[in-house]
DNA sequence: GCTCTAATGTACGAACCAGTACGTTAGCTA
DNA sequence: TAGCTAACGTACTGGTTCGTACATTAGAGC
């Protein structure tokens, strides 16, 4: 998330139409995230925020429309990282394996994002299908899935009858699980999906995982 | 989740606390799962009770307590299902196969608890922390699990460095990924993944990837 | 049939909270 | 430097919502 620094003038207002905007996108997505769409206070954020609560309505409109705002930026910071993969140099299965590695660790770094897309699901992704912004972001990474796939799967390394989305799905299912149900999972099994000292080993699990998925040799069918 | 039918008296109270209980508590788990925790009202499940607010108050003290008792309820429920669960006279991929796709049908028959676990995540599992009896609750799965591994580990069929809880993590997140996650990845994949007709493909999908993973030749290291 | 209590209903209060009416000012432009 | 407007602040409101005080009764036990 793009964070704002202050000019650190001691006091009087300061016009800076921009920055009130980001400001209060961040707080707003720190909120939203830490106690749900219905959970989250419009007060509190303004709050947290150098200007008011009647900025939020200034720019934004309501509560409801800063929430498809924190979902769009969040999801464009997702799309920028995607933009910058770099996979297509190696070969299928370690491309592959190496993409899967980088959604392990973005889901990792961005677990207010996972909390997003949770409570999205919560209200059936109304605000997404509200969005034009987010309706056509696509997604970068589905490309380099796609490319990666079918080299794969013409040099016959690949035998798994998937294709690019389902791919994303198993992968993804995986590094969002682990982020999101660690609260209900630690607590009930005793084990933090996320405890640092076990990192390396969900990361090893997840490439061995979609790669054992992906050149399996299977039963003539 | 256990239905209350009606003994269907025309009108003049009734008294039957059970049902009172059970009712609420139907109720509470569809306004809970479909608006959040902060987005469910407690006037609106007492309007969709045969019984009134004060009920809800009488029998659970609030709302907070309310939750954790359809959690306990709902965990309650997956609980007898894994006590089912019948596979350790298959071989051990078999087995495997078999527990994966009850898991996943499980999930998708309970979309309500799915979202629950959900919601629980987004309050950081603060209810079951909270609840006695969700602590101690267990889970038959992961004792069917271990003696599969054990069984399919020593034999060398299975080759993979999981114990059973990472399995169990490993399968839930498929099937959770895709029932709770449903709505944000239709929106912004464009692919529904609880289509019916795609059911079969992503129940063998689960099964190939659990099986690959496990079964996998693994470079020396 | 009397009594006693668990079970139930009604009506209300107090706090909370999204949203707004109204007033002010920074700072660009002419 | 006058004027104009985008940017901002204050104070409030109206509806909502959790929770409760108080009143009532079904029906078990004797």
């Amino acid at each position: 998330m793009t964070s704002v620094d202050e000019p650190a003038r001691p006091n009087g207002r300061i016009r800076d139409a921009a920055r009130t905007q980001a400001e209060i996108l961040d707080v707003a997505t720190q909120e939203f995230a830490r106690a749900g769409y219905d959970g989250a206070r419009v007060d509190e954020i303004a709050a947290r925020t150098r200007t008011t609560k009647r900025m939020i309505y200034y720019y934004f409109g309501g509560k409801e429309q800063l929430f498809t705002a924190v979902l769009e930026r969040a999801y464009g910071v997702i799309r920028e990282a995607e933009q910058e993969l770099d996979v297509e140099h190696l070969d299928p299965v370690a491309a592959i394996r190496r993409l899967a590695e980088l959604t392990f660790d973005h889901h990792e770094q961005h677990p207010d994002f996972i909390r997003l897309v949770s409570i999205e699901n919560i209200h059936d992704a109304a605000h997404i299908a509200g969005s034009e912004k987010l309706g056509k972001i696509g997604s970068p990474a589905l490309d380099v899935i796609r490319r990666i796939l079918a080299t794969g799967q013409e040099s016959g390394l690949f035998t798994a009858d998937v294709d690019a989305v389902d791919l994303h799905a198993m992968i993804s299912s995986f590094c969002f699980f682990r982020v999101a149900n660690r609260h209900t999972f630690g607590a009930l099994f005793g084990r933090d999906l996320v405890d640092p000292a076990q990192r390396e080993h969900y990361r090893a699990m997840l490439g061995d995982m979609v790669i054992a998925y992906l050149t399996a040799e299977r039963a003539a069918g």
